[in-house]
DNA sequence: TAAGTAGTTGAGATTCATTCTCATTAAAGT
DNA sequence: ACTTTAATGAGAATGAATCTCAACTACTTA
């Protein structure tokens, strides 16, 4: 947490861009947490703290975070973005399941290096990966049979 | 186009749904036309047509579309959710450049035959891949370098 | 540490994709 | 044709995300 808010003080300064207290509590926040998060989850997180950011500021700060290369945006569900943690967390994909909404995350090492040589072919450079799959979850399965 | 035709009505049929003109109209526009499409590009090839079909119909159909298999949705951009044809196309990710919004389409088979290994290991069923990766394209590569 | 300046915030208005409502219309079976 | 039941169009409604603007605050310099 203090790597994070390390690299992300530097990132405003580097942009010319304040370390204000709202930014310096949307980021607390959400590294504090979990995983995966939306603007909503945040802003009722904060409001619990006692502490007041408005649903703008955070809409403000959340693509900051992803340029800072804190965060990344991962998915959507229910029409929201949904972004996760990228410092400090390795590269993964995401199974989601169509029937619960559960998110299953796996490694992809060798996934990537697959992904890497097609890029190549394409003379393409990637930033970042987007890799997963939708369907059904074990326990899901099991009540679909029925 | 005739099989999808086909594939289409019986699909309507299965579920009780009748096979109207609007639906039809959509259904045509969909695959004379493109790859990849979003609601606004659908309303605007059908009504260069001459046809009329209200945007809530077409809102209405391609989830139809989906369902039935011919279609599925592959990407947002610019806040719209993005469809493209699945009916007699191979699997393929997207390499989608952040600069000109370019799609670039790559096959995957070996990648698919991973993927299909992991979800095993979390015994999870996969309906629908998802695989991509986002950063800048060969030509914007070139501009960016200056 | 006071003052200046330039970016930031909160609140609410706004936008825009998508969904919903409901009166009217059209398919499909008999 | 007749009847039933779903589908359509038009516009209203919803809701996530963005924008506006007056009030505020972080950083810089003296």
């Amino acid at each position: 947490m203090k790597k994070e808010r390390e690299l992300y003080r530097d990132f405003l300064k580097s942009k010319n861009l304040k370390f204000t207290k709202p930014r310096l509590i949307i980021m607390e926040t959400v590294f504090e947490n979990h995983e995966h998060f939306n603007v909503d989850n945040l802003y009722e997180l904060i409001k619990k703290k006692h502490k007041n950011v408005s649903r703008a500021t955070i809409y403000r700060t959340v693509p900051l975070l992803v340029e800072s290369g804190l965060i990344k945006q991962s998915l959507r569900c229910e029409s929201k973005d949904i972004y996760e943690h990228t410092y400090g967390h390795e590269n993964h994909l995401h199974f989601v399941c169509d029937n619960c909404g559960k998110i299953i995350e796996s490694g992809f090492s060798d996934v990537a290096i697959l992904i890497d040589l097609l890029a190549k072919n394409e003379n393409f450079e990637i930033k970042e990966y987007n890799l997963g799959a939708s369907g059904l979850c074990k326990d899901c399965q099991k009540k679909k049979d029925n």
